[in-house]
Parts: C-alpha cells; sequence; structure tokens
DNA sequence: TGTCCACTGGAAGGGAGGGCTT
DNA sequence: AAGCCCTCCCTTCCAGTGGACA
C-alpha cells in the first residue's frame, strides 16, 4: 500500500472548524434564551461576593433544558468576581448519577477539598459521620463559602433517601468559620415529594424552572454553535430546522440536537460532501437512535436481558400489550431453558419498572376488572436495532436462550 | 353496590462482597 | 483475625387498588 492510511483522511478538508463546540461540556460564551434563569441564579449567588450565604437553590427541567450549563456559566463568573474580589468562592459540581450513595458524596467532596498531607480518605470503610467530619474540617480550614452542585440530585435521594440532604443543608449550623449553599439539579419536578419536608424546606428555599426549548429556540442555539463550530456554508436550507424539529420532539432537548447536527457533519464528510442535507440529518438520526440503545442493551444486568428478552419473543410472534404475569411465564420458562433460576415476580416486577426509566420498554398500569390489575408492557426499541441479537453478542446465556426459543413459542 | 382478580409497590430484612480498624 | 461499616441484590410479607362484573 502507498503511503500511510491516514494520510487520505487527514488531508481532507474538515466541515467543522471546531468540533468541540458540538461537545456537551462545551461552556458557550453566550445562552439564548436563558437570560431570565441566568438572572435568578445571579440575584442568589451575588450574596456570596457580598459575605453572606446564598439560599439553597433547586432547578428543575428536562434533560437537555441548559440547566447544567447555565449552573456552570453562572458559577464560573462568580468564581472570577470572588477572586478578584478576594472573596473566595469555591465551587463543586457532582454528578448523583455517578456518585449515587451519601458516603460517595461526602467522600468525593472531602477529597476535592484535601490537601498534602490530609489522610486519604478509602472509597469506602468509614463511617460516613467521620468523612463529614473530615469535610467540616477542610471547609472550614478552607474558609470563605462554599457553593455544592449536586447534579441529578433526584438520582441520589431515590437511591439512597434524605439522610445526606439533611446533612448537608444543616452544614451552615456546624460551619464556623466558612459558609455553605446547595445547588440541586433534577429532571424531575417532583422528586421534592420524597424529601423530609424540613430537608426540602431548607433545599428548596429558591425553585427555578427550566422550561423545554421550542423548536424556534433551538433553531438559535444551533445557528449559533454552527457559527464557532462549521465553516461558513456548508448547511443546506433546512437542515438546522430540521435538526431544531426533531430534537423538540424529544422534549426539547438541545444537547440531542446538537448530537444531530455534529453527526449529520460527519456524514456528510465520510461520504466526502461539501454540504450537509436533510439525508444526512435523518442518518444521523437514526444512527444517534442505535447508538443511544445499543451500550445498554449490552450492559444490562442478565436477569434485565432475559425479562427484555421475554418481551421481545412476544412481540416477534405478534403479541402486543403483554401482561406483568405473562413476561413472568415467559421469563421463567427462559430462564428454565438456560438453567438459571428465576428471580421472583416481586422483583420482576421492579426490574421492568427499572427498563421502564430506561426507555427500553413502555409499560403503564391497567385495570381489567375483574381480570384484575397490571402491566401492559411493549418494547420501545428502535426498529432498527434487532434486541436479541445484541443481547446474545453480549451474553452467552442470552444467546443460548435464542436458540431454545422454539421451546418458548411453543408455549405462547 | 360490593366483590374479586392480578397484580402493584412499600417495608423490612437477609446475606454476600468489599473495605477499613483494632 | 475479628469486628465494623456500607452497598447491592434479592426475598418475603402484605396492604392497597382500578374497574368489570354479578
Amino acid at each position: 500500500m502507498e503511503g500511510n492510511i491516514f494520510e487520505k483522511i487527514l488531508g481532507q478538508d474538515s466541515l467543522f472548524l471546531d468540533r468541540k463546540a458540538f461537545d456537551h461540556a462545551f461552556e458557550p460564551t453566550t445562552l439564548p434564551h436563558r437570560d431570565r434563569e441566568v438572572e435568578a441564579l445571579v440575584r442568589n449567588l451575588v450574596d456570596a461576593l457580598n459575605g453572606h450565604i446564598p439560599s439553597n437553590m433547586l432547578l428543575y427541567g428536562v434533560p437537555g433544558s441548559g440547566k447544567t450549563v447555565v449552573t456552570r456559566f453562572v458559577l464560573g463568573q462568580l468564581g472570577e468576581k470572588g477572586r478578584e474580589m478576594g472573596q473566595p468562592v469555591r465551587t463543586y459540581e457532582i454528578n448523583c448519577r455517578q456518585v449515587d450513595t451519601r458516603y460517595r458524596v461526602v467522600q468525593t467532596l472531602a477529597t476535592k477539598l484535601s490537601q498534602r498531607g490530609d489522610v486519604p480518605i478509602p472509597f469506602t470503610g468509614w463511617p460516613t459521620d467521620r468523612v463529614l467530619e473530615h469535610l467540616v474540617e477542610r471547609m472550614d480550614r478552607a474558609g470563605g463559602v462554599h457553593i455544592i452542585v449536586l447534579d441529578e440530585i433526584d438520582n441520589l435521594v431515590e437511591r439512597a433517601g434524605d439522610n445526606l440532604l439533611y446533612n448537608l443543608t444543616n452544614l451552615n449550623t456546624i460551619l464556623k468559620r466558612s459558609r455553605c449553599c446547595i445547588i440541586g439539579i433534577s429532571n424531575d419536578l417532583h422528586f421534592t415529594q420524597l424529601l423530609d419536608p424540613r430537608v426540602s424546606g431548607r433545599l428548596g428555599q429558591e425553585d427555578l424552572i427550566f422550561h423545554p426549548y421550542g423548536a424556534s429556540e433551538i433553531t438559535d442555539i444551533l445557528t449559533e454553535r454552527a457559527k464557532t463550530g462549521l465553516r461558513e456554508d456548508v448547511l443546506e436550507q433546512g437542515v438546522v430546522q430540521l435538526c431544531a424539529a426533531l430534537a423538540a420532539q424529544e422534549h426539547g432537548d438541545a444537547r440531542r440536537a446538537l448530537d444531530l447536527l455534529r453527526i449529520s457533519v460527519q456524514k456528510a464528510e465520510q461520504r466526502s460532501q461539501t454540504k450537509v442535507d436533510p439525508r444526512h440529518v435523518r442518518l444521523a438520526q437514526s444512527q444517534l437512535e442505535h447508538d443511544q440503545v445499543t451500550p445498554v442493551l449490552q450492559t444490562l444486568p442478565l436477569h434485565q436481558k432475559l425479562v427484555l428478552f421475554s418481551i421481545r419473543i412476544n412481540e416477534d410472534n405478534g403479541l402486543r400489550n403483554i401482561s406483568t404475569g405473562e413476561v413472568y411465564r415467559t421469563y421463567s420458562d427462559a430462564c428454565l431453558n438456560v438453567n438459571v433460576e428465576p428471580l421472583t415476580p416481586r422483583r420482576i416486577s421492579t426490574l421492568l419498572n427499572e427498563l421502564d426509566t430506561l426507555g427500553m420498554i413502555m409499560a403503564r398500569n391497567v385495570s381489567k376488572g375483574r381480570g384484575g390489575r397490571s402491566k401492559q408492557v411493549n418494547s420501545a426499541i428502535p426498529k432498527t436495532v434487532d434486541a436479541i441479537t445484541t443481547m446474545s453478542d453480549a451474553d452467552p446465556l442470552i444467546a443460548e436462550a435464542a436458540r431454545c426459543r422454539y421451546r418458548l413459542q411453543s408455549h405462547l
């Protein structure tokens, strides 16, 4: 072969000027259609610069409605101003999807505040209260105002209860030489119902709701990013609008829109085309669906896979809206075929709810009168994805179950 | 109007696993 | 090594429920 295999692609003119403009972590300099939210945060957080304690805040909104990016933007400027004024403001962002237990949150915070010579706090092992003591000590040592951002806080409360939030919102009564403010970010408007009233009262001193972006607002965001991220004139008429419309259907998720646009441009590049047209957007849309679902399918725990497998087997046989009981019967048969001890119906009920949350199935509670109350379950995996094959590739037991599927089908 | 079905989903708790302290 | 602490996954138990049907 002539020359290096990377040369051909490397030499190609990219349609991108700056690919980073489409990253989720990208921090834009302007935030279209979020002035009200920025101002609300600023009005509250300015107290940190005056030496007071800002109110704790709760930010609500669907995914991709700008909660995180607005918060980062405001906190970034706050930190800057604080340094300028000699009023140290420290900010910590914790994603409670990744750091999802009381212990780990406290441990992460304390570790971020550690200095040379401090005892390292292990991932697990210590009583949480002891870690909390270290955290308080370190916060006081650092002084100033500490702003703790708990992103996807609903996830934490769901898994670990509100004990931690009780501790954190109580910190100001223990701290001697510093102050602390909590900003919770949640996708779920109703999550405060899970909280002890004392905690929700202290945490939600100021609520801020981020409304989903509309199609025209997403268009503005995309146009803005395209200016920084793309070469001029690479987008054909209607591309931005199509991306915006598709994302607006997905509950106004701006992140989704940015992904769509980025992948559309990549699709055009891969075909060595100099213009992006709506066909590329369609291709990007189906790739995005595929890419979202595949890793989830592959990494589901075995019994989750078996449950989903059972639902798909039923659907392949033309059965829709199957009940929990039917899912369970097919599931236990499948377990029998691969020599796995089936879990209890109660557990399967929880697994079904989890699959629903993951978006792998649609489940709704229905009552059939004397026929009893149950769920109606349908899979929600895009048609472009072959769920059983994807799971089989990732798990030999599912492959085995798939080989035995004719035995299951004879039951149905 | 009351009954009854087929569940749902909360509560409590067991036990394995991983890690630290004494 | 024994004793804690914490998390995760799971079971058992059971009160509660929406709505068709007698």
